[in-house]
This record gives structure tokens, C-alpha cells and sequence, in this order.
DNA sequence: CAACGATGGTGACCCAGGTCACCGTTACAA
DNA sequence: TTGTAACGGTGACCTGGGTCACCATCGTTG
């Protein structure tokens, strides 16, 4: 189904005014990306500040060499925290989006954030809840990655996931929560395992079922 | 020396319209806060914008159960970038400021934020760089966290404070580095007798020499 | 059906770094 | 002067978790 940025913006964020919503709709740029697809943000700055508009997507911070590790997720009506700063300069801060889902979003030109800052409290208020809660998730992360042992850690991101995903049956592979944690694919597995005597969790091929 | 609101604004806060700086003259309280203390966010909500006039101050997160990790400085000039945010509900976020030299800070009551921001572009700016700063060091953070071993963590971390410090001679103990990089003091002991013996340093009892 | 790739399980091994115990040195206070 | 506390050094030991090697199972495709 195609819709247009005005029918989106209504979709998913209500609370931007009417006017704010037509302005938008004037300037905005739509694009489609398919699942699995990445929108590496390592040289290539992005100058719009993104808006989810539909599907799912991850953002994760890269390693120095090769590496990474998953921040959290984007979904419809969330928007990406750094597009909205780095824009002005070329930062590029090695942090990585990739859409789990066919995803669309809608891209405005940073150049008019501090118009739209002014003239639009439904955008201001976005705003500072979308830095508040995104400094919180990474201030989680900080301390998980810090004070918490990898059990610990997996035990978190799979409530984490059975909450964004919005199901207790998770398709995910172990190596893909391997990826995420940065750990291993074998102690994500043994780990599980443990989970799995200890009855939190039941394991089968292609997904994990949470009890 | 006992100087007022406006003159710390003017002396730290160039950027700021003067309308803004007499504004907030009239609505912020001073606070002087000795070298050593500290202020514990864990519980009292702090409902003001912390904008630092003078001294230095460190900024930690707390772990779940004892243990804390160092995030950043704050200096004149400076904003707690997490004040800004959490001012409407009180979340603490386990996130606590320590002076450690006698600083003063300027306490912005959070409800003039809005309107702050939506007439003075100079806040607007300052506040929009507060967070990307404080985004950036926050990924910084977490990278060197997940990804990096603890000697580099270690020769990173010195350079940071030569850096902050403006000095080669650092006048901090190895049990305080091991605070900061949530690690043990035999621990650094032995990293920094390591980059002694690669001629990175020099070691002196109360403190250590940058090469 | 055969072959291959993706997934998952398991044991063996290793190492960074946390912990423990203990000691030496320096500074400062009683 | 003598405690005493802060600081720093060092060896012994342990463990979480990363790595390697290898194998089993399943699904898909030629």
C-alpha cells in the first residue's frame, strides 16, 4: 500500500499540529527500505532528520574493527535521536541502521529543525522526549555493558524483545543474539541452554519460545 | 570572590543573548558546591537545568549494585545535558555529579526551558550541542566498553585527562583510575607499570607523567 | 536424491582481568 | 616517636567467556 507523507505523519504522529503536519508533508522526502537492507551511517552524513513511519528497524553502534552492538529499536512514530544532531556536520559517529521489516521513512531537511523548534511545540516536545528517551536506553546499555555478566544481559534482551516484538515466540537465531550482545554464537547457546534448565525459556530450531 | 549570575553568564556564556542572560539572572539560584561532594541523583529530582559556572565536576553512572563508571567532565561553560531532560518526571537514572574542585553552579528552574528555547536562539543552539556532545561521548563510552581491552581503555583514559586537565603531570591515584574504568586497582597497577616499561609513562608515588 | 548452507550443540582450551593475601613506603596525627 | 591510614607493588589463583574443532540436524536447490 502506498500512502503519502501527510497520510503517515497522521498515522503515526498525531501529536505534531495540522500545520505542522502540511509543512512537513511540503518538504519531506519518502523512501522505502526493504528488509535487511542497512543504512550505514559511516561517511555518508545524513542531512535529514529520520521519521519511522512504518516497519521496524535497529540501530546499532560499530566497533572500531568490525563489531557492533545493538542500541535498541525504531518503530513507526519513533524518529532517529542523532539524525536530529549530527546533522550540521558530516559526524558520522559509527552507528549503524538496518530495517528488520520493509520499512518507510521520512526524511526532513535538518535545515528546518530550529523553525519547526520554534513555531511548534507538538515538534519540541517530540524532540526533547525523543533525546530523553534515547539518552536513558543508551545509559541502560552503558550500564549493562559495564556491571552486568552476559547471562544477565541475555536474559534482559530477550524480555526486551518479546516486548518490542510483541510476542513470546522469537525468530531470531542464536548467532543473530550473539551479534547483538556482542558475544558468540557458543555462549549465547550454552547460555540458553542454562535458561532452558532453569525453565525460563524452551528452545526449538528457528525460534525461542519465552515462558 | 563572590561574583552574581549574570556576571558568571557573561563570563562562560558568550553565546547567550543578552535578554536571556538578564532573564535568568532574575530565575536561577546559585549553588556552590565544595570540592569532594557530591550530588547524588538517585532520588532527589533535580528540577533545574545545571548550567556550570565554575570549578570541574565528574559525572558518573551508578551501577545497579555498587560500582559506577565515569562518563564525563563538566566544566564553566558546560551543561549537564541529562538536567535538561529529566527536569518534568523525576527519574533519577542512576547517574551521579561529583566536584571535584569547589565549583559553583547556575540551577535554571526546567519550566522556562520551552520558552527559552522557543525565543533565544542562542539557547536553542547551546542546548542542541549540549546533547550532541553528550551523545557522542556516551557512544564513545559504550564503544570503548564493549570493544576495546582494558590497557587501551586505560592509555585512552589518560589521554582524556592530560586533555581535560591541561597538564602531563596527573595528580590522581591508581585506585581512583580503577573507580573511573570500574576495574581494580592491582589491575591498573599493573597496566600502567606495563606502559611504564613502554616508556608511555612515568610512574611517581601521588602521581603519573605523560610522555 | 545428493549436496550444500544455515543453524545449533558440545568439549577442550586459553586468557584477560578480578580477587585475595600480604608487604613496603610515605605522610600525617597523636 | 610511633601508630595508622593511604598508596602502591606483586604473586597466586580463579573464572567468565572467547575461540577452535567438529559434528548433527534441517531445509532448500540442483
Amino acid at each position: 500500500m502506498m500512502m503519502d507523507t501527510r497520510a503517515y505523519l497522521d498515522a503515526h504522529f498525531p501529536q505534531f499540529e495540522p500545520e505542522l503536519k502540511a509543512e512537513m508533508a511540503e518538504i519531506a522526502e519518502i523512501r522505502n527500505i526493504p528488509a535487511g537492507e542497512t543504512l550505514m551511517r559511516t561517511g555518508q552524513n545524513i542531512r535529514s532528520t529520520v521519521l519511522v513511519a512504518e516497519g521496524r528497524l535497529k540501530l546499532y553502534r560499530e566497533g572500531h574493527d568490525e563489531g557492533e552492538i545493538f542500541m535498541y529499536y525504531l518503530e513507526p512514530g519513533n524518529a532517529c535521536a542523532l539524525s536530529m544532531i549530527c546533522g550540521q556536520q558530516q559526524e558520522t559517529s559509527g552507528v549503524m541502521l538496518k530495517a528488520i521489516e520493509d520499512s518507510t521513512v521520512i526524511l526532513v531537511p535538518v535545515k528546518f529543525m530550529e523553525n519547526f523548534m520554534q513555531r511548534y511545540k507538538g515538534w519540541y516536545n517530540f524532540v526533547v522526549e525523543t533525546y530523553r528517551e534515547r539518552f536513558e536506553e543508551l545509559l541502560t546499555l552503558i550500564d549493562h555493558i559495564a556491571f552486568r555478566a552476559m547471562d544477565e544481559r541475555l536474559v534482559y534482551y530477550l524480555g526486551n524483545q518479546r516486548e518490542k516484538l510483541g510476542t513470546s515466540k522469537l525468530h531470531i537465531t542464536h548467532g543473530e543474539i550473539a551479534t547483538d550482545l556482542h558475544s558468540s554464537r557458543e555462549v549465547i547457546s550454552r547460555l540458553l541452554k542454562k535458561l532452558e534448565q532453569q525453565g525460563k525459556v524452551k528452545l526449538h530450531r528457528q525460534y525461542i519460545e519465552m515462558l
